[in-house]
RNA sequence: GCGGCCGUGGCGAAGUGGUUAACGCACCGGAUUGUGGCUCCGGCACACGUGGGUUCGAUCCCCACCGGUCGCCCCA
């Protein structure tokens, strides 16, 4: 084997495409139902608007990102998160403009991030993402969290929790950052490597430090909760009540402040609780951020949004031994006996598709006995048989797998008889 | 970036410092000269991750690298 797909990349091969299928078909479906509309952005942006949008002193920015120049020597990213280049491409293309708002959007798309691959992260992702531009309203944060809680209840994941917190404003958030350094800078030296440069550039993201957790600066150290101004604890109130009023269940987290520097306000996450998952337990994330959209350049606009994890998504429903509805049948197969019956077969096939039925025959000249075989592997629902006799009274052998019944059908009928088999017999479910 | 475990045919999986490296599944064919799922028989298979080293000899021992996997940091 010469030839390996990348490290942290895979193929997603036949069989796994189809669950992919579902997952994609039925978050549409809830999209639908919310009234999102799919947008789809260039799968590189120019670097800058990783290192604007989404901060420079992110570990995205500042490790992960796969950057490279290009011919012309422009420096360009491969996308490592969805919201920037969507907040780019609405400011570009002044969709705050349009006449019906807010903008309310969501994209599955392919991410990168270079990382060392294991249970639940890959170098290449995909992610499925909401973002609603153009509403400061505490009920979209809910809509938007209502959205992600849908899907995940569509295809049947019951062990999840929904942590929620706030960043508050940009004064709360002002002042609870200085009430870190000062609570942080006397233990300085007792904390780890990361979190002492962390103090300096980003001291929130010193909360949530798995290594620092147990120091007993950590446990009395000040809360967001607790410097969020009157606005921001009154948004706060208002998104929890709109939870409480739609029946969403949740925790809230005062350590929980996410990685990315454009969030405010509200910030959550939703986590699998099922046994065995792994060790990375987030399915999805999202948060408001009502500042970015000015800083990519664009007017003033509240904003907010959340990304899902499709593999993680598939891992929820292998944890939870839900059943992904995956259809391998095939409705008909037709099996020739010789050389000018093969010939027959080619245009039958061919005749059936054009008519809506799903059909197939054998390509590696297999005997009758194989062909037979074949289509049992292909669950095939109808064999249709064409040998020397049918050949000679210008008929077709129909035998149906299940009961093994056949019966003999004029050529010049066959179409119609397995359009009723078949395509009547869809129009029924 | 750091650490643990692992690396034998398409898949799964034995095995040994020394002749042709088991076996199972899958696949193809035959028993059944036009009919599947069972059984029996036969066949097929580009396999010891790569490169060094130890050795008379290495799939096996040592080292490095690569890859996989799980975990740490962080995140979807």
């Amino acid at each position: 084997m010469s030839y390996k797909a990348p490290r942290g990349t895979t193929d997603i091969l036949p069989e796994d495409a189809k669950k992919w299928q579902w997952v994609e078909e039925t978050i549409k479906q809830v999209c639908n139902k919310f009234h999102y509309e799919e947008i789809r952005t260039p799968v590189f942006e120019h670097t800058e608007v990783f290192q604007r949008g989404v901060g420079n002193t992110t570990d995205i920015v500042q490790k992960e990102m796969y950057t490279f120049e290009d011919r012309g020597g422009r420096s360009i990213t491969l996308r490592p998160e969805g919201t920037a280049p969507v907040v780019r491409s609405f400011v570009e293309h002044k969709l705050h403009g349009l006449a019906n708002q807010p903008t309310k959007l969501y994209y599955f798309a392919e991410m990168f991030r270079y990382e060392r691959p294991q249970k639940g992260r890959m170098r290449q992702l995909n992610q499925f993402g909401v973002e609603v531009l153009g509403s400061a309203d505490p009920a979209v944060d809910a809509e938007v969290i209502d959205l992600a809680m849908t899907c995940y209840q569509e295809m049947g994941l019951t062990s999840l929790k929904l942590v929620i917190n706030s960043l508050g404003d940009k004064e709360s958030r002002e002042n609870h950052r200085q009430a870190l350094i000062a609570h942080f800078t006397p233990h300085k030296h007792e904390l780890c490597s990361d979190c002492q440069t962390r103090l300096q550039n980003n001291p929130l993201r010193v909360l949530d430090c798995k290594q620092d957790r147990d120091h007993p600066a950590m446990q009395t150290a000040p809360s967001i909760l607790d410097y969020l101004n009157e606005e921001s604890e009154a948004y706060f109130e208002q998104v929890k009540d709109y939870l409480d009023n739609i029946g969403i269940p949740y925790e809230i987290d005062k350590n929980l402040v996410r990685g990315l520097d454009y969030y405010n306000h509200t910030a959550f996450e939703i986590m699998s609780e099922a046994e065995g998952f792994g060790a990375i337990t987030t399915l999805a994330g999202g948060g408001r951020y009502n500042g970015l959209v000015e800083e990519l350049g664009g007017p003033n606009t509240p904003g907010i949004g959340f990304a899902m994890g499709l593999e993680r998504l598939l891992m929820a429903l292998e944890a939870e031994n839900q059943v992904i509805p995956v259809d391998r049948s095939l409705e008909a197969y037709v099996v020739a006996v010789d050389e000018q019956a093969q010939k027959e077969a080619v245009m039958l096939v061919s005749k059936l598709r054009k008519h809506g039925v799903q059909a197939d025959k054998d390509y590696l000249g297999r005997k009758m006995k194989g062909q037979f075989k074949a289509a049992d592997r292909y669950a095939a629902k109808y064999v249709l048989i064409i040998g020397e006799n049918e050949l000679e009274e210008q008929t077709i052998t129909v035998k149906e797998m299940s009961t093994g019944e056949q019966a003999t059908v004029a050529k010049d009928q066959i179409i119609d008889v397995m359009k009723e088999k078949c395509v009547g017999g869809r129009e029924h479910e």
